[in-house]
DNA sequence: AAAAAGCGCAACCGCCACGCG
DNA sequence: CCGCGTGGCGGTTGCGCTTTT
């Protein structure tokens, strides 16, 4: 099957939005919905690609944002995470309310991928130019995932990610991952986001998936909000499961 | 003070899987 | 069953701002 063209490039706009766009976008969206992104440019007025439009939506219009700078909590909940799901953002993401996978990627490719790697190995990198930089951290990234890829349990091709997944498909993370709960509204306080999503894990991974797990809701009972054990009971819990 | 290098982030690109005819 | 259109994902790039030399 061959790769169907985004849109045709001839005659829209490229670069960064303006503050008209936005708006245009906003009001088509506010009155019509998401949703036929291949024909929303068109019905909105809007000069742009599909996939422009969608993407400038979801990582920055969209109302249930947030912005900002990423808490330690949330901080950690990437690392885990990501060393359990590996780069999977859209399925990180969907455990930090108002969180975007595109925001989370970078915020990993920025600090947190370089903190890792300063933790598997101590000496310190050089000033150099950003392409020879870039091109010492392939080479540690390659050697980091291959010490990880005994830590890394599950790290499959990117795969669209719906809430009906079900485990059949051939991985599925998906079903285990993709929580109703993740829309930002209930977690307020950033800090304690996590504490009340996660054990929507459990829950959710059972009914999806028909499987007994008798545990699942105890589990998700059994969670005191606020225990400073939670996020590594999860992990342990996550890891059994695998 | 100026130039070079680094950093952060929005946007783009290309691939893949699903749904429908 | 097959092929196409579309949406969604992860990877990558480009640019403007900041920091360092």
């Amino acid at each position: 099957m061959g790769r169907a063209p985004c849109c045709s490039k001839v005659g829209l706009n490229r670069g960064p939005w303006t503050a008209r766009e936005d708006t245009l976008l906003i009001n088509y969206i506010q009155a019509h919905g998401e949703g036929h992104w291949r024909s929303l440019p068109k019905m909105a007025g809007l000069l742009r690609c599909g996939k422009s439009c969608r993407l400038r939506w979801i990582n920055y219009l969209r109302p249930d944002i947030k912005r900002g700078n990423i808490t330690p909590d949330e901080d950690d909940l990437i690392i885990r995470l990501h060393s359990l799901l590996g780069n999977r953002w859209s399925l990180i993401a969907k455990r930090l309310p108002g969180r975007t996978d595109n925001e989370i990627k970078n915020y990993w490719n920025s600090h947190l991928s370089k903190r890792v790697l300063n933790n598997s190995q101590t000496n310190s990198t050089t000033r150099s130019s950003r392409k020879a930089k870039k091109a010492t951290e392939k080479k540690q990234k390659a050697n980091v995932e291959e010490k990880e890829e005994i830590k890394v349990l599950h790290q499959p091709k990117a795969s669209r990610v719906s809430p009906f997944s079900v485990i059949s498909r051939s991985s599925s993370f998906d079903s285990l991952i993709s929580g109703s709960s993740s829309s930002g509204e209930g977690s307020k306080g950033t800090n304690d986001a996590y504490v009340f999503d996660i054990p929507s894990y459990w829950s959710d991974f059972a009914a999806d998936t028909n499987l007994e797990f008798p545990d699942a809701e105890a589990f998700s009972d059994a969670t005191p909000v606020g225990d400073s054990n939670l996020l590594d009971d999860i992990f342990e819990e996550y890891q059994k499961l695998l």
